[in-house]
DNA sequence: TAGTCAATTAAGTACAACTTAAGTGAAGGC
DNA sequence: GCCTTCACTTAAGTTGTACTTAATTGACTA
């Protein structure tokens, strides 16, 4: 299909020159002289049959043609530099580029880490925290941990085995001072935006409402990351409804307790995404069956909690 | 930057015959002999240091490595080629691609395409008929008629002075049935999805409440595209809520009348949008120019109307 | 007016990219 | 079991694109 293209290095030549509005500029990043570059630029007018870049004085303008074709030129030549960087990365089995939320990387990921590096030391783990990702090819990561429903058509997708419930989190003290989950109604009570915008949400209000509790709290210390929310708790600010992978190491090390066995289950799950045919590369699956491992571990903390579906106590 | 980048007619090699999954039809599709396409595949798995495909008994099937990078080839080099097509665009003067929503190119572009060839018979229209458009470099359009505030960042954009109201329509023999306002409530009323989807919605009930006229209406035939609608009446069916822009030429023909003078003023407007700096293009501009005029045409039907926003006419 | 800078042109060269032609290996018909 | 066919590979040789150096234009600048 593509039959009518110009030779492709004058295409390139014509990028070059047209990011850097000059042809000496240009003609340096390619490691060609001068000469050569005013050559195939001017072999890409004789293509076109007009002229892309109008000459003046001492500088270079773009023709209309020229402005109509610039931006296409940077982006295809980009897309194709980052689909060869992804062939790279193929060969490369030591370093492993990972994207995740804030709060999944602050507080699953980043506490685990030197475990990851005990047990993998041939293996450099790169993070990038950010929700958002549109391709992976294209961004240069390997894994990325999602929430919630994403599309994810063309990609490898594995559903960790971990529900996502959310319950009251708070230091040893602080739950010394709040024995019933009625008392929590004298708690400052922290708010995660990031949960209460699920659908269903899955707030303070539905919470007391799953316990019976006629209780509906407004005020409080509100964040929009779940966990800044956390940290909030672990200062001792107050008690936060903590999201499991956000607060399960925590737990764990007894820095805060979740003194109410009663969670809601929020129905969605984190999924561990990688481009389709990478999922048996071996740092991938090194970093799968790690993750599954760290999981397992505190399975114990999971399995005492009584787990039901915020579905089911929605307002109506 | 793109320096690391091996030579691009191994590149373009690679994606026809990923493409094909078949150096055989690659090679026809750049016209050049099998043999040499062997060698572009091989010189770039020299250049990557392992190999994109693996050679099957009569077929070939990718690498890990060159399934990373297939995707990303075929994207890069389509967004190049388009890039190549909108820069021969910019020579010909002869033909004007242009984009709008379906109800605006049914009813107010088509029924002027006569006058228009006449104006300019120079001058060939190509017509796009859709709401979808992401880029217009990439989709080959010159003009694209906007409604509402898309993101006009790189785009030349140009307001119609034309307020979008609605207001009543039905053919003649209908309004001589349904001589007040007040006696809509008996008429079988047409719905819109198309504006009832609006911020603010400007839909019967709003217009009803401008009249003072204590009345939600809510059966009727209900259709998604506003020209459906306006056929509806056109057929006698009953009395649709137009927008100015689909029922103008009807009005101005008489097969359709607004016996009522009190229009919805939806405060959207057109747009009409082109890449930056091709709106000085002789076929653009005559274009343009038509369509002013065309609206200029018409002021004296918009005139005796009283348009009140529909912002202020909202259920609090 | 000379000096500098950016792009162009001219002339020549080297190597990438292509050709034809022969070769390999496996599937499939008979 | 043998031969044909098909798809890709390899070898050897040719062509022409893309590059070089070196000289030229033309305009701003000191």
């Amino acid at each position: 299909m593509p039959d009518r293209l110009p030779p492709l290095t004058a295409l390139r030549a014509f990028d070059a020159a047209a990011r850097h509005m000059s042809f000496a500029k240009a003609a340096e990043e390619l490691h060609v002289t001068p000469a050569a570059l005013s050559f195939q630029i001017k072999s890409l007018e004789e293509h076109l049959g007009t002229q892309v870049f109008r000459r003046l004085n001492r500088a270079v303008e773009l023709t209309e043609a020229g402005r109509a074709m610039a931006p296409g030129m940077a982006d295809g030549f980009q897309t194709l530099a980052a689909a060869w960087r992804a062939a790279e990365r193929t060969l490369d089995n030591e370093t492993l580029t990972v994207t995740a939320g804030p709060a999944f990387t602050a507080k699953w990921l980043a506490p685990r880490l030197y475990e990851f590096a005990q047990a993998h030391p041939e293996i450099e783990l790169r993070f990038s925290a950010t929700l958002k990702l549109v391709d992976l090819t294209r961004d240069g990561i390997d894994v990325a941990i999602r929430f919630g429903t994403g599309t994810d058509e063309g990609v490898y997708s594995y559903p960790l085995p971990a529900d996502e419930w959310v319950c009251p989190v708070m230091t040893p003290e602080m739950a010394a001072r709040f024995p019933t989950p009625d008392s929590l109604r004298d708690a400052t009570l922290i708010f995660d935006d990031s949960i209460a915008f699920l659908k269903p949400p899955a707030g303070w209000d539905t919470w007391f409402r799953m316990m019976g509790i006629d209780f509906a709290p407004k005020a409080g210390p509100r964040f929009s990351q779940a966990d800044h929310a956390v940290d909030a708790a672990l200062a001792g600010v107050g008690v936060a409804l903590g999201r499991r992978s956000v607060v399960i190491k925590d737990l764990d090390d007894g820095r805060l307790v979740a003194p109410f066995p009663n969670a809601l289950d929020t129905g969605v799950r984190f999924r561990f995404l990688c481009n389709k045919g990478a999922e048996m590369r071996p740092q991938i699956v090194a970093f799968r069956d790690w993750i599954l491992t760290e999981i397992e571990k505190t399975t114990h903390i999971t399995d005492r909690m009584i787990r039901k579906p915020s579905s089911d106590f929605q307002a109506e």
